[in-house]
DNA sequence: CTGAAAGCGCTAACAA
DNA sequence: TTGTTAGCGCTTTCAG
């Protein structure tokens, strides 16, 4: 059996002539331009209508726009991502605009394969989640298309960015552990050498956070950074490496959640319990944190919102591309779960 | 401070000119086209470099293709679709296709805005992941553009399809557990109501091979389904139920991970313990599942394979959209982890 | 307010 | 093998 032969598909011309009107016409009401008498305006949505005609969203870009958001997210996987996500979609849900996500994007080639792909397909705008690429190169992207950076600390006069103040986020949850009276505090970081990204990772502030946080409490002596990576099992590793410490730590604040499952993977192993024997925090607040069995004591960036500042930012940027570059900061909140408590004894 | 002035994008005659050539010349050598002898290929893909040209999509597709594949995700959220999508991806990644994901697809309308929009942006292949839409819906996005269905049971000749063996995948299940020794073996299913999907979907599936497997292995007056939804709550909800059975089931097998998860979380509110109380199986082999604090029992889909298979169809699908539809079917295998054991005595 | 006509960047049909 | 030319479907001047 065959598939249907695939239809011709309606085009402007289609419609002007059914509304016996121009096509010129046609796009003007298609874009609410200046222009067109409602009498027209009427007779030509009716012939849209009755036509079922959609515009071709590649041969308007041709001359004017797509009416399409690249979105780049680094790991889908992250349950953090969705979120932001969500708060983008959300933000455009009521526009003409649609929101089209690039996969998969771990290192940068693959970045740059995934934004010059964006850019190729004359997407209107871009907004960028954590990405790993030099400033450089992000500057780059930003030249040629609207640009919004979300989770990069560091600003540029090329692009928008969106942030969580990590800064602040790592110290209160140093703040909650110490005003449990915690003192000796360990943190897992993700491990960063390129200097650039040193200023401007989220990972990197939230390890500068711990220490701030950690010296203005006069907990300088306690100060031990256990260098791994944002993952589960650099959480494990990070966590064996602490556990065998002459003085154990009592309490660990993983510089991610999943960061925090591979802690608390290690822990159990190490026939510890959580948090009699030893705290266990986490940022970024994911579906992990707040499953029940779980239940990991984590911060909350709010995603959403980060994703719905996105969204307008760079809708204004398509709007104004000459106004001076903004950066948002927004503010974290701690989210107390039972994986954290008293120190022992 | 203001951004630079977007630059103005080299086009093909800027190659063609630069190159000393036609622009024919230049795009037969951009598709590896009949037509070019080797100096001529030399010649321009020198001038493509020297000059940072990349073509636009957009223009492309306006005769010939867009070299973008969309790939429809019903939920970013549920950690099984990531898996595909890497299947997808790796399948595609050394093609000149490029990936393109439709965001936030919860239900007809959102899933027909988001496939509508594909095809307005001229893509050349369609992958829909567990679409919800009706079949007609699906006929009509297929007959516009080449389309693979995966996870939706029930061919049409005017898409193919890629599967898991969902009856496979519960008689799995259901034959682990009875070989533990268990008996009264209840499953937690998705509520389903259109009876097209009730033959097509996923979850109606896994309850019938649930039925199925019981009445093969002579444990027909134990069948015992709560219908309830794929989410935690949902199995949270279902488990409530089960235990409050005044014979209660000594395993459960949640439809999903997810589901398991509820069901965890309702079994240990309910002061008792897993495996050694109750056993409980889930499906998909999440993170989730293989996490070792949770090690729950599962079955995978091999979400790569699907993936790979639904890229390698609808490339062969866009070479020749005339041969006849394909369904492929994956079998499941069963993880066995930590949350199934004997039953009590 | 309305429409004719000229492209946007590319590919395909056709000539040379 | 190469180049010329006519569109693809839309937006955008620019006359009327």
């Amino acid at each position: 059996m065959k598939p249907p032969a695939p239809r011709r598909r309606v085009t402007i011309v289609d419609v002007a002539r059914h509304a016996q009107v121009s096509t010129t016409a046609v796009s003007k009401v298609l874009r609410n331009a200046y222009g067109a008498s409602p009498e027209m305006r009427a007779k030509v949505r009716r012939a849209i209508d009755e036509l079922g005609y959609r515009p071709h969203a590649g041969a308007r870009g041709l001359r004017g726009q797509t009416y399409t958001i690249g979105v780049m997210l680094p790991d889908i996987r992250n349950p953090f991502f969705p979120e932001v996500l969500d708060g983008i979609t959300q933000a455009l849900e009521d526009t003409e605009y649609q929101v089209l996500l690039g996969p998969g994007c771990n290192g940068e080639k693959a970045e740059a394969r995934v934004t010059e792909a964006m850019i190729d397909r004359g997407m209107d705008g871009l907004i960028l989640v954590a990405p790993v690429s030099s400033r450089t190169r992000l500057e780059h992207v930003a030249s040629a298309v609207p640009t919004v950076v979300v989770g990069r600390h560091g600003s540029s006069p090329g692009y928008d960015a969106v942030v969580n103040d990590d800064i602040e986020g790592a110290s209160l949850v140093v703040g909650h552990l110490a005003g449990l009276g915690h003192r000796r505090i360990a943190h897992i970081e993700h491990h960063e050498t390129d200097p650039t990204r040193l200023a401007e990772m989220p990972n990197a502030r939230r390890a500068d956070g711990y220490r701030q946080a950690m010296r203005a409490l006069g907990l300088a002596e306690w100060i031990d950074v256990v260098s791994t990576s944002y993952t589960q099992e650099g959480g494990y590793r990070g966590a064996k490496e602490l556990l065998e410490r002459p003085q154990r730590p009592t309490a660990v604040f993983a510089g991610a959640d999943v960061v925090a499952m591979g802690v608390l993977d290690a822990v159990a192993e190490a026939g510890l319990s959580v948090p009699d024997d030893i705290s266990v925090a986490g940022y970024d607040n994911t579906t992990f944190a707040a499953f029940g069995l779980i239940s990991l004591t984590s911060v909350d960036q709010a995603g959403h919102e980060i994703g719905r500042n996105a969204a307008r930012l760079v809708l204004e940027r398509i709007t104004d591309r000459h106004t001076p570059s903004v950066q948002v900061s927004l503010a974290p909140t701690l989210v107390p779960r039972r994986t954290t408590a008293r120190p022992p004894e």
